[in-house]
DNA sequence: AATAATATTTAAGCATACTTAAATTTTAAT
DNA sequence: ATTAAAATTTAAGTATGCTTAAATATTATT
């Protein structure tokens, strides 16, 4: 499958996920930096290799194998980005724009070699799922975002979840990282603003950053 | 420059550097797989993006821009073998088969990276030199293939110059790898065959495998 | 030097993945 | 329920990178 196709069904896959932003190709299309038109034409193309089930003017579906040729994308891409992260200290940024192209050129069996190498790895630097050689993601999920959390508990990041580079430099910077410990000392206004501490320091987070850092509660 | 043109231009590239195979249209397509009006075709098309000179009925000349990204995509390809050989400890054959796929998607930023993880090697795991960021490579290259070699002298393997999965498992099961030493125990008629002894093993290769072995005498 | 064989180029056509502009349908607002 | 706004689809067209078949030029053979 060209990288055109891996692209929009791992688009499809994405916006699938979270209900807010849906499949109809205005919104794939404008993931992508593809006209309407282009997505329209592709959606039936893909529809034509059974790779999504297509129905005018409706929001585009993945078919099983849709879905399992987009999990496959995404793994590989997350395969890459702990593999990158791990031997060449690559930044969450810089892993994640080098994994948007090697996704598409890597045979099976190079991904399931990088996973060995790796321990097969269930997260990838930023937290998220990595699907096995099967396509299945094991996400047992009781994670929040941090603009959801309590005053005076203590959590664990369990993800971060952007593709902005500005936001990952603010995140090395002050060691917000998967799998380190913060402690939410203060909610603002209604949550629109978070103050945390971590590292001895006090940072203020406001809601754009809190709603994509994820974070799990220290029992 | 895509992956049709990054394939072309290092096709020409490999091909005018021995000239029994020249870089005539007809040579690059077959080496390509692609039909000779479409090598014709591409050949104008690259002439235009000044990366060859074109004459009609000519050999196909690269121009400094041309060579520049043909050393480029040859940096990255091997590279890729190197690093891949050294982490995830493929064989030679799958090395060079992921390569020459990940050659196109690997930016420069990464290629520098590689390169440093590795302590810029000179060579990848064939024996081929990496040219540098630059473009350039160091090649004093005082070797010469093992059906020219002398009886009763020592020599270390220095390329094993092949992308053949047959070859290569042979090498793999009887120690042939770059920076072995072997010992020519004899010249069979008029070096059609070489008898070497490698490892308190002996044996006796024909001229398919001793004219792609590379190696320097040890004085 | 003429002829046959081989290679190259030209021509016409196709699939993919895009574009913009116009037509149509859906969705939202009055 | 009409109407206006927004999204989707259709239509027409483009660039890339291929194909096969025919025309043309080069190279090899006699
Ligand atoms: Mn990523
Ligand atoms: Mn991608
Ligand atoms: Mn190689
Ligand atoms: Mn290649």
């Amino acid at each position: 499958m060209s990288v055109a196709i891996e692209n929009f069904v791992k688009a499809i896959y994405k916006n699938g996920k979270h209900d807010d932003n849906d499949t109809k190709p205005g919104n794939i299309a404008k993931k992508l930096g593809i006209s309407n038109a282009a997505a329209t034409d592709m959606a039936k193309s893909l529809a034509n290799k059974n790779l999504i089930n297509y129905e005018k003017y409706k929001a585009l579906e993945l078919t099983e194998e849709g879905e399992k040729l987009a999990l496959k994308v995404i793994r590989k891409h997350r395969l890459w980005e702990a593999f990158l992260y791990k031997t060449l200290e690559m930044s969450l940024h810089e892993i994640h724009r080098e994994a948007e192209f090697l996704e598409h050129e890597t045979s099976d069996f190079l991904a399931d070699k990088i996973s060995e190498y790796l321990g097969n790895p269930k997260f990838d630097p930023h937290g998220d799922p990595i699907p096995n050689a099967d396509g299945e993601i094991t996400t047992k999920d009781n994670s929040t975002t941090l603009s959801k959390t309590k005053e005076g508990k203590s959590y664990i990041i369990s993800r971060l979840m952007s593709d902005d580079k500005e936001f990952f430099d603010f995140c090395a910077q002050n060691g917000l990282k998967y799998g380190n410990k913060i402690f939410v000392s203060k909610q603002f206004s209604k949550n629109k603003m978070t103050q945390i501490n971590i590292n001895s320091n006090t940072i203020l987070l406001n809601e754009d950053f809190t709603k994509i850092i994820y974070v799990n509660e220290i029992q």
